[in-house]
DNA sequence: CGCCGAAACTAGTTTACCTCA
DNA sequence: CGTGAGGTAAACTAGTTTCGG
């Protein structure tokens, strides 16, 4: 079954800049105990550990052949093998690093275990009974649905969740994995576009308070030319005369009290025009 | 403190399936 | 109705990080 962007659930907290960082909440993999569940080992290896003498044979097969392979070991094994396989069987030691050099070590005992990954490989469900060819698992909606509701409670499993939640769906704990870890890549994606949208807007903001200010020194320059009319005109666009000191400022700033009795003398063109700084300040100025 | 192995993770890729022109 | 293109999600691979012994 197709699940579309819209029921993933993308925009939990994918908002907007209120919410930018409320993705990270969740994120705390430092509570999440690091597991010796030996289920967790033994299927978060398997997979890579099968693929490392496939793939050197497959590398010299044609396609056809190898989906064929793939088939025959889906297949050739019963389907009620389940996950409890991985779920108590095996020890710590049984566990395979993803480093290579490693592997060949345990080759020889865990071929046994391989075989049980590999049929297993399809899921509990076997809707597709009988079918050579492997074909891909589409999770039912309830299945999008629950893992939808678990990931948005944490979005990532220990192996316990992980095995829980597999069973509740009827399926293997790799794919629950696999699940999440997918998640997480959408999750970020998604969060990627939307800060890439939010910079995208700050620049545009600023390149148009940019604009207005390059427009508004080429007032000021324009006036220091014309002296003869420097009294009588009123400051360009924001800024304000102080009547006390005659200091020029931000029309929203205040003039410090402390300078009011200095002899300054009048120059409104220089530092008293302040420019807000951070692109989040082009946001909010100018409404 | 550095090293090693195991586990979990991310980023990138492949593959199967689906939709639509 | 068949087909190819494109999109999406499941599954995979390689490399990195973290943590405990």
């Amino acid at each position: 079954m197709m699940v579309g962007k819209e029921d993933l659930g993308l925009g939990l907290s994918l908002g907007f800049p209120q919410n930018h960082h409320s993705l990270h909440l969740n994120l705390s993999p430092s509570l999440i105990p690091s597991s010796t569940d030996s289920c967790s080992s033994l299927h978060n290896s398997s997979w890579n550990d099968v693929s490392a003498p496939t793939d050197a044979n497959s590398e010299s097969l044609p396609a056809e052949t190898r989906s064929f392979l793939r088939g025959i070991d889906v297949n050739s094994l019963p389907s009620t093998v389940d996950f409890e396989e991985e779920a108590g069987v095996s020890s710590p030691n049984s566990t395979i690093s993803s480093v290579s050099g490693k592997r060949s070590e345990r080759e020889g005992t865990r071929g046994d275990e391989i075989d049980i990954e590999r049929a297993c490989s399809r899921g509990i469900s076997d809707e597709e009974d009988g079918d050579t060819a492997r074909k891909k698992l589409r999770l039912s909606k309830d299945q999008s649905a629950i893992l939808e509701e678990s990931f948005k409670e944490h979005n990532t499993l220990n192996p316990k969740q992980k095995i829980v939640l597999a069973k509740q769906l009827g399926l293997r704990p790799r794919q629950v994995e696999v699940w999440f870890q997918n998640r997480r890549a959408r999750t970020k994606l998604k969060q990627t576009e939307v800060d890439c949208e939010l910079l995208k807007r700050c620049c545009e903001n600023l390149t148009e308070k940019n604009r207005r200010l390059q427009k508004e020194v080429q007032e000021l320059r324009a006036l220091k030319l014309s002296p003869q009319f420097y009294m009588h005109m009123t400051p360009p666009t924001t800024l304000t005369m102080c009547p006390s000191c005659e200091r020029v400022g931000n029309a929203s700033s205040t003039v410090d009290p402390r300078s009011h009795n200095r002899n300054v003398p009048i120059n409104p063109w220089a530092p008293a025009v302040t420019i807000s700084h951070g692109p989040f300040d082009a946001l909010h100025h100018r409404s």
